[in-house]
DNA sequence: TCTATATTCAACACATCAGTTGATCAAGGG
DNA sequence: CCCTTGATCAACTGATGTGTTGAATATAGA
């Protein structure tokens, strides 16, 4: 999977925001229009659509036409490029971890 | 994992930056101080110091102290608490894809 | 066509962030 | 006790982000 640096930096600061996970987390059970997806929260509209506009240019979702409404889909498969670039490093570490721990034991013995 | 929505925001944040994404990088191979990590970059040494107290508050690394320096390693423990997050919207999402798929090709029949 | 609904654009205020320079603190080595 | 090295603090600047209000656009429906 490979994704540009300018779309990692959008995909990560687009999630370092509590409205745009609560929307994600909405999007996850089922498209959602502005509209629905603003209901809970006390902001304006305008806010909304923006905040959608930022998770749109992440890449984290998609749009549609259905008359005056224009739905949002999550795209898994970006929300899968963050998790693989996080985990490359994570298994690193681990893999780094194991080893010293294994050397220590040597050392014991 | 619990996490507390402080810790997703500023761990998000702090990886939606390429200095600190880099920095996380280099970490995965081993603990290193302000100063190696300051090394690739042409920004100054305050510069970095800031972005490590960014990834120390958002929980990613942790410091020692060894005479003068102060090493940075990374805490892989951190990095899967966002893999599960991101997980855990992008599995549902597949689920409701499959869902989907499957009541589609009963419709066709 | 006229009106209501869904959404977006534009311009502004305010806060936060990443970078700088210059001063300061802390630990080691002569 | 100096002096060097590693690291941080403080104050400032310019850029970016999030929210607001008010106007504009687009589609649906009577």
């Amino acid at each position: 999977m490979m994704v540009d640096d300018g779309q990692l930096d959008r995909s990560f600061a687009a999630l370092a925001d509590p409205v745009r996970r609560a929307m994600i987390a909405r999007l996850s059970r089922g498209p959602a229009t502005v509209n629905e997806l603003a209901d809970p929260f006390p902001i304006t509209k305008q806010a909304v659509s923006r905040h959608i506009q930022v998770l749109e240019a992440a890449g984290l979702i998609t749009r549609t036409r259905d008359g005056q409404r224009r739905p949002c889909h999550l795209v898994p498969a970006a929300l899968e490029a963050l998790t693989s670039w996080i985990d490359e490093y994570r298994l690193e570490t681990e893999r780094r971890f194991r080893r010293m721990e294994a050397l220590l034991k040597e050392q014991e013995s």
